[in-house]
RNA sequence: UGAGGUAUAGCUCAGUGGUAAGAGCGUCACGCUUACAUCGUGAAAGUCAUAGGUUCGAAUCCUAUUACCUCAACCA
């Protein structure tokens, strides 16, 4: 036979993609079509593939193959995300290294050269989904700087505005000193740091005492404007309504009283440093305390750094360290762990700072929202665990900071006619600002308009990402809007599930008065087998394109899916790809197998192909149910994992062998027939799991016109399942693993053809008789009413089976078999009767629990019987 | 520190108060019975984290403990 015994992936994953994309399968528009709805969550546009990715879009791929094969009008729109601060340092980065520095350009400058980078690597992460076998309906790609999406962003911060929800405040927020911006606090990841505590000895103005702190930050000594000590604190009576000498800088601070602060911490007395502390400033302003920043924007000191303006902080700390000690103002150093925080994506130690900032207000606008997702279950969360973390976050929501001090991102429309902090107007464009400043009857030439030079945080462009995909924010009328969306799935990590998908639901009530999806599928976080989180810091993470060419991206996807249930985390293996693989070789092979038998159409369907046949048609019915059932949960490795079985098991271990003719030998038509349309039934539910291989088969199968792809063909019809003959044939395979066990026992080869006969209590159909001949390779198979004298046995129920053996049979052998399973089922029989006649069970249990103990009870008894005589005859 | 989660076979995980606990992988033994050795057949493997409690009955519900994970906040 022509067809290669071992599968090979790689080339035909390229011919079928590309026949797709030929054809345009992926593409939706809208009709009279239930539509099927996925956003992409859009990777970082400079990003490259890694295994969250993976996971998360083969995924998002398997529910969008599976309702177009189901009928629906499956749309998936991919893109990509600007990611502000990730993008921005990457472009500044390059821009050093060929010894330009951010600062010497200007904005139009930097932003062409953004582009430039945006450009030259925005459609790689896109290609490797391609090879990943995503189905996105390319032609919809969307950037969320593209000028519509911008436009959305603007008008919605223009009308976020006017409704009074945007505000200006000049806040301590995160400062990034390497990126030199602010970040939210979700950018924000604390670290544990080895590092000191410094006791520091401060003079009592006006007399010789000192007093003591102990801080972790000894250079912000300089932005010190009180020390305080808890009023209740019996230590420090004396020191109340003195003022105190700061070290070095020689500055006279109160001493204050709060019961903030903690008696029992270092040494009861607290340094305040209002502008560079969030407690502190709290401190600050309740006691009308001074704010002294000490920092330039870089986290350099400036002139209140006196003779350390301009060096590091880091530096300084070192230097003010040794320059204390040398005044005998450092009485001493411990160790100290604690929590830092440091910048997500330029690892930076975030310096809190006071500045001028947006704010979006969330609280009321969060109430739709969380509402949808914990009162009425618009929004469902897969799994449900996570509804106790959304509950939390959106119970205590903070206001959005949503400005960045970075040029990469929808500039913020908001625009001064004047040098105070309010003459500004905030509009669409500078012409309607123009006309609005005029309306204030402030006269000023249109090119003196000055825009505020921060750029929005990249989230507030992605929460809208289900709408603005549409159109839906500039034109929420448009035929597309109004078919798309809501959309129906989202999946994405849990990691972002405030950062983003809280924030979409938000808009999405806040702008359609709908949600923006139906169901949110939360992978888990994809570790190595360490349980580390795969990161390209550590290393650990395996190369996407790689593991695709290794094991096909097929294999691969059946890897990633195999171990992750939804929510949990994934503990990635390369093994796991490997059974992908093989699984895709097992099913080449099964169809090979096939594909070789020559028909004659003069022989009748043997009885055994015959009732197998049916058998496998109920078992591929009871399946599918199964596999709708794991679907609707969102269980996709269980569901595939009967689709794994059904194939392997049931189709190709048992059906194929069932059917299978003699070696050479032709088959039936009619077996032929039947079974290349089960193969194909099998072929539509696998394909969202593995849509390359089965595409090949599909068409390998015989010729298809473009409309007969795979891809687009119907999901198999519901038929219904007779579960008479599923439980009929699990009774005749345990007969026939009897057989097989025996045989393994008593090396007799499986060419050698046995006589076997059986005595049937249970009463058993005799529809598998066939079949069982075939498998068990029996020379013959009689009923018999009384046991047969040397021969093996084996039981199943109360069912005895026969096989005679010339020679010997080691009796001994056989009653201590006998002995060990007559123990085991008469123990059971005890526990079950133990369980009957107390008469509480037998009043409070179920009927049906009763029933079936009482079932088992006789099913017991019989064996016990069976088993009783068997011995006897021995003996 | 707080909130949430998890603990079941060597590994990854199912398990809906009622089966003397299941799957896949791995392990071990045997086998090339010509679709597939990327395979087949068979086997072994469990104190359901620990201690209590509720119940006729608990892996499942409750309480405490321990360990780990995630998120949030951190006392200078």
């Amino acid at each position: 036979m022509g067809i290669p015994s071992k599968y090979s992936a790689e080339s035909v994953e390229t011919k079928w993609y590309d026949y797709w994309m030929t054809h345009n399968y992926f593409h939706s528009t809208p009709d009279e079509r239930e539509p099927y709805t996925i956003v992409i969550p859009p990777p970082n546009v400079t990003g490259v593939l890694h295994m969250g990715h993976m996971l998360n879009n083969t995924i998002q791929d398997v529910l969008i193959r599976r309702a177009r094969l189901k009928g629906k009008n499956a749309c998936w729109v991919p893109g990509t995300d600007h990611a502000s601060i990730a993008t921005e340092a990457k472009v500044v980065a390059k821009l050093k290294a060929q010894g330009i520095d951010k600062n010497d350009l200007s904005r139009e400058e930097f932003l062409k050269h953004a582009w430039e980078w945006t450009e030259e690597y925005g459609g790689v992460i896109l290609d490797q989904l391609k090879k990943l076998g995503c189905s996105c309906d390319w032609d919809r790609t969307k950037f969320t700087m593209d000028d519509d999406m911008s436009e959305a962003v603007i008008k919605v911060f223009v009308d976020l505005y006017n409704k009074g929800l945007i505000y200006r405040g000049y806040r301590m927020v995160n400062w990034d000193p390497e990126a030199k911006t602010t970040l939210s606090d979700e950018e924000v990841i604390h670290v544990e740091k080895q590092g000191f505590l410094y006791y520091i000895k401060y003079q009592v103005e006006g007399s010789d005492d000192t007093l003591v702190i102990a801080t972790t930050r000894p250079e912000t000594i300089f932005g010190d404007t009180a020390i305080c000590i808890n009023p209740n604190d019996e230590r420090f009576v004396h020191l109340k309504g003195k003022n105190a000498i700061v070290p070095i800088c020689g500055r006279v601070i109160p001493i204050i009283e709060d019961e903030y602060v903690d008696v029992e911490f270092g040494t009861g007395c607290l340094k305040v440093t209002p502008a560079h502390d969030e407690n502190d400033k709290v401190l600050g302003d309740k006691h009308h305390l001074e704010v002294v920043d000490i920092f330039n924007e870089d986290a350099s000191l400036n002139s209140f750094g006196m003779h350390y303006e301009g060096q590091d902080r880091f530096v300084v700390r070192k230097a003010i360290v040794k320059e204390l000690k040398e005044a005998n103002k450092l009485v001493k150093t411990e160790n100290y762990t604690n929590k830092v925080g440091t910048s997500e994506r330029t690892k930076a130690i975030i310096e809190p700072r006071l500045s001028d900032q947006w704010f979006l207000k969330m609280e009321d606008l969060a109430k739709p929202a969380l509402d949808a997702v914990l009162t009425n279950g618009d929004v469902k969360l897969f799994p449900k665990k996570f509804e106790n973390t959304y509950r939390h976050w959106m119970e205590n929501i903070r206001d959005w900071n949503i400005s960045r001090q970075l040029l990469w991102g929808q500039q913020i429309p908001a625009y001064y006619y004047g040098d105070g902090k309010e003459d500004f107007v905030v509009a669409e464009t500078i012409d309607d600002a123009h006309t609005l400043i005029k309306e204030k009857g402030i006269s000023i030439e249109r090119d003196d308009i000055r825009q505020d030079s921060d750029a929005l945080d990249t989230w507030f462009s992605s929460w809208l990402w289900p709408m603005s995909v549409f159109d839906g924010i500039r034109n929420p009328e448009n035929e597309e809007i109004k078919y798309y969306y809501p959309t129906n799935d989202l999946v994405t990590g849990p990691d972002i599930l405030f950062f983003w998908v809280a924030r979409m639901i938000i808009a999405g009530y806040e702008y359609k008065d709908q949600r923006p999806f139906e169901n949110v599928y939360l992978t888990g976080l994809v570790r190595d087998k360490q349980r580390r989180k795969m990161s390209k810091s550590l290393g650990n993470s395996p190369d996407a394109l790689k593991l695709i060419e290794d094991y096909g991206a097929d294999g691969v996807r059946v890897g990633l899916l195999l171990s992750s249930a939804a929510g949990n985390d994934l503990m990635f293996d390369e093994d796991l790809c490997q059974q992908g693989k093989q699984f895709a070789n097992k099913i080449w092979n099964a169809f090979r197998l096939v594909k070789g038998w020559d028909v004659d159409d003069t022989i009748v369907q043997p009885n055994s192909s015959k009732i197998a046949i049916e058998w496998f048609e109920s078992k591929f019915q009871k399946t599918i149910a199964d596999i709708e059932d794991h679907f609707s949960k969102y269980r996709l490795s269980d569901a595939l994992m009967a689709t794994y079985k059904l194939i392997w098991d049931d189709f190709a271990s048992w059906l194929l062998e069932i059917i299978k003719p003699a070696y050479q030998q032709p088959i039936d038509a009619k077996t032929l027939e039947q079974v290349i349309v089960l193969f194909e039934d099998i072929l539509k539910i696998l394909h969202p799991f593995m849509p390359f291989l089965t595409e090949e088969i599909w068409q390998y199968i015989e010729e298809r016109s473009p409309e007969e792809a795979l891809i687009i063909a119907e999901w198999p019809e519901t038929k219904t399942i007779n579960e008479n003959l599923i439980s009929e044939f699990d009774f005749a395979s345990e007969v026939i693993s009897g057989i097989r066990n025996i045989r393994k026992q008593k090396n007799i080869a499986f060419k050698d053809a046995i006589a076997f006969s059986a005595v049937n209590n249970e009463n058993v159909s005799t529809s598998f008789d066939e079949v069982i001949s075939k498998l068990g390779n029996l020379e013959s198979f009689e009923y018999i009413n009384e046991s047969v004298e040397g021969a093996l046995t084996f039981r199943v129920k109360s069912n005895e089976y026969f096989i005679p053996m010339e020679g010997s049979i080691d009796v001994e052998a056989e009653v201590k078999k006998l002995t060990e399973e007559l123990n085991y089922t008469e123990g059971f029989l005890t526990s079950v009767q133990k369980k009957l006649s107390n008469e509480r069970f037998v009043n409070n249990a179920p009927e049906q629990v009763v029933a079936s103990e009482k079932k088992k009870e006789a099913d017991a008894l019989a064996k016990i019987e069976t088993l009783k005589s068997s011995l006897a005859s021995l003996q």
